[in-house]
DNA sequence: AGACTGAGTTCGAAATCCGAACTCAGTAGT
DNA sequence: ACTACTGAGTTCGGATTTCGAACTCAGTCT
């Protein structure tokens, strides 16, 4: 798809399969502890064919894994694997800048520093400077290639 | 679309707006300097249509911004707004991501710290504790909700 | 036996997506 | 003055996705 493929071919195919409402939002039930089919679709209103569709992919790139919980009928739930676990950050971003910029913000902060209750905010961290900084001191998405 | 509406209505709208893999790439364009319809053209391989009706969500929904540019042949172009810059420790989380667990990663990093040339970490920064803190300290996703 | 549960599948209708070709205003070259 | 070109779109018909609703299938509960 991409004509000179040289930057941005890993995240094009990552966004291949977890670039679509769907599949982000599935993403976020899954870190909110919903494992089962029918949870999947009463929680997101899914479309049960396209839920199967989704989930299947899912699956096959790793971000859910298909744990079967029950033997008698045979039944399957929906896991995070750790690289699903891992798109938490992605997720945090996306709700935060919700809470920021949406239009039918609801004003109440949802995303807060566990220990303490404060609002969180997201950072770059360099190990070797040992500093936070923000997204202007970022190389690599293009940020500041020009001027 | 979502029958118990509490949670997540705000990000349930904001996936409506940049859920979606064009979307999401053509923030990531925005922030790599593209400006001008016919290089997002070029750059994603977008069909001309879809990218016609995408501009002109995101501009409804204040991501980017129509600027006139030149007035002989009335031209315009497409500039990320400030609220479309703030999308990107989104895009940064996911880019990190690809590298990680994408499949076709490609090994190299393409994200830095501009200044020293590391690669770059992603936190949380809770400014009343003064700390960096992973995502499982992160109350509201839902991370921890259980157990 | 009859109703229910959970994880799907099947169906046809509706919405989206696509590539290719076209428009329209103005500019540059000969 | 004619032609070619540029940039930002629009129009077209066909292919792909999406949807909701209804169905399946194994097993359990009463």
């Amino acid at each position: 798809m991409n004509q000179q493929g040289q930057p941005g071919s890993a995240i094009e195919e990552t966004l291949r399969v977890v670039g679509d409402r769907w599949s982000i939002l599935l993403v976020r039930a899954g870190l909110r502890g919903i494992r089962r089919f029918d949870d999947f679709c009463d929680d997101l209103g899914i479309a049960r064919p396209v839920l199967t569709e989704r989930l299947r992919r899912l699956v096959k790139f790793g971000i859910f894994e298909r744990v079967r919980y029950q033997d008698k009928p045979v039944r399957y739930e929906y896991r995070l694997t750790e690289a699903g676990l891992a798109l938490s950050p992605a997720l945090v971003a996306l709700v935060r800048w919700s809470e920021e910029y949406s239009q039918e913000a609801t004003s109440e902060t949802t995303l807060v520093h566990a220990p303490c209750g404060t609002e969180l905010e997201q950072a770059f961290w360099c190990r070797s400077c040992q500093t936070t900084f923000g997204p202007h001191a970022v190389k690599g998405v293009g940020v500041n290639d020009e001027s």
